[in-house]
RNA sequence: GGUCCGUUGGUCAAGGGGUUAAGACACCGCCCUUUCACGGCGGUAACGCGGGUUCGAAUCCCGCACGGAUCACCA
């Protein structure tokens, strides 16, 4: 049997980490099988509709490679894929169940229900639905209906035994019949609730594994007995563990977590974001952390899920989408790189390549840049200890010899190039009788101002040029001569 | 409160009766190096608690504690 799973956000306007992850998740079960991956809008919250939030959910998959197989912009064969073009259908299905003695009309008054409520008591915060309405003869509701009585459907569940299910992760659960509210399946004003709709949708779109947050666990078994009520097949349920942000709490936008669009728009690539939720909650059967997409198709078991939820950790993200970084071709790197390098370095005739390949291996995320390549458009004020340092074995009077020895020798260079300045450097390093150290580090100090830079002395000075090289280590010479 | 679920280092996690309890991130140290990084090597650090079962329990069973979820005419 060909496996098919759904996607079935609700159009929120941004794309939430543990929502990708969940369609992530059933992506992979799909595709490791051959399977149907299919994505259905879930739209009925009319007050929380959001304008254009459709094309977050579109572009997010389309970002990320998660094609589905069907879905409202591709069509398919179970349509409509927008739960709010579907919303005619429902009535019929309940009634259906009306019919079956498997649910009731309820016309029960939204205060009724309150006050059942209140009576209920001791801190109980929960009530069953009495069933005042189950007993109403056929007459009796004829005549509610034909006078024009709003109503509801409710399910009927069962008065005794206990009902079971399996859950791939989980493993069995089981619930006795009497904690299960008889639970509205339609709504006074004609529309369905959540897990009726949800249950219909899925069934008449062929889905075999319901996957979904571990949230929708306790709600199972009215699903499944649904199921039963229609005498369908159950699919095959697979409960996440929520993301967290930390022991206590789910990753939330409303709490200032980062959504998907927000990461990427720091600086995190793509595939290095699908990469770490994917270790999220499952592990390989291997050791492997880093794999693309396709390979996690291959690689990618239902087993190794786990049960426990699982905190996000923006630093292993960070590191990994080093590794990304690091490891792409750098032509792709170039792509990602020179929109911030050409904003941090606007009205400059910087070689923006050469910039580029040397930060590649330094860079954790995109946004990092600015900040490190700021001092090549403009020489920061800085301080001469930074002349000073042990390691190198200079202190301010041998940076100042040394980038006095360095300057003549610079000017004289008529052949700019990093492998001149470097043979030019190397050979007064010999001439002087000095560590390498002790003429490098200077002259890399003079030229970048900074404690720190991305490359050393040759490579700094082979990209700021001749004219601009000499004129920061005279700039260097003049601060420490005072 | 009822019900359901969970609990291995700071974090992600492997391991499902016998292990020196993997690996990764982070952190620390060393090496390499013209800085920083990269890379290499190494280190600190964990089975929630209490009972059982067993020759032997992180692993199986039962309690407990703690955490989470759920209990809408929301989705």
């Amino acid at each position: 049997m060909e496996i098919r799973t759904r996607f079935a956000p609700s159009p929120t306007g941004y794309m939430h980490i543990g929502n990708l992850r969940t369609a992530l998740y059933e992506y992979l079960i799909a595709k490791s099988q051959g399977g149907k991956f299919i994505l259905r809008i879930e739209d009925t919250d009319q007050g929380r509709l959001v304008e254009g939030a459709t094309d977050v959910i579109y572009k997010t998959l389309e970002m990320t490679g998660l094609h589905h197989d069907e879905g409202p912009d591709i069509g398919g064969e179970y349509g409509p894929y927008i739960q709010s073009q579907r919303m005619g259908m429902y009535m019929d299905y309940a009634l259906e169940l009306v019919e079956k003695g498997e649910a009731y009309y309820c016309f029960c008054t939204k205060e009724r229900l309150e006050s059942l409520k209140e009576s209920n008591a001791e801190g109980a915060a929960f009530a069953k639905y009495d069933r005042h309405c189950l007993g109403l003869s056929k007459e009796e509701v004829q005549a509610k209906l034909d006078a024009g009585e709003p109503f509801v459907i409710r399910q009927k569940m069962p008065d005794t035994g206990t009902t079971t299910f399996t859950d791939v992760v989980y493993g069995e659960i089981s619930v006795d019949n009497t904690e299960l509210d008889d639970q509205i399946l339609m709504k006074a004003d004609g529309f369905p609730t959540y897990n009726f709709a949800n249950v219909v949708d899925d069934h008449l779109m062929h889905i075999t594994h319901v996957v979904r947050g571990s949230e929708y666990l306790s709600s199972t078994p009215k699903y499944n007995l649904l199921y039963k009520a229609f005498g369908w097949e159950p699919p095959v349920y697979v409960h996440l563990p929520a993301v967290m942000r930390d022991a206590h709490h789910k990753l939330s936008k409303r709490h200032g977590d980062k959504s998907f669009e927000d990461l990427v728009n720091e600086g995190y690539v793509v595939e290095a974001i699908v990469n770490y939720i994917a270790l999220l909650g499952w592990s390989p059967a291997d050791n492997t952390e880093i794999f693309s997409l396709k390979e996690l198709e291959k690689k990618f078991d239902i087993a190794g899920l786990s049960k426990s939820p699982s905190i996000f950790d923006i630093k292993k993200l960070t590191w990994m989408n080093g590794e990304y970084l690091k490891a792409m071709d750098f032509d792709r790197f170039y792509a990602l790189a020179e929109p911030k390098l050409k904003a941090a370095l606007a009205d400059t005739n910087l070689d923006l390549k050469k910039i580029a390949a040397l930060l590649q291996k330094r860079l954790e995320t995109l946004n990092d840049i600015p900040a490190l390549v700021a001092f090549f458009k403009e020489l920061p004020t800085y301080d001469t200890e930074l002349y000073t340092h042990k390691k190198m074995k200079t202190n301010d009077e041998i940076a100042l010899s040394s980038l006095q020895a360095a300057l003549p020798v610079l000017e004289g260079l008529s052949d700019w190039s990093e492998g001149a300045i470097h043979d030019a450097l190397m050979a007064l390093v010999g001439e002087l009788g000095i560590k390498n150290g002790q003429l490098l580090w200077p002259v890399r100090t003079a030229l970048s101002g900074e404690a720190t830079s991305p490359g050393g002395a040759m490579e700094l000075a082979d990209i700021l040029g001749k004219e601009e090289a000499l004129r920061r280590i005279r700039t260097g010479i003049e601060l420490l001569t005072k």
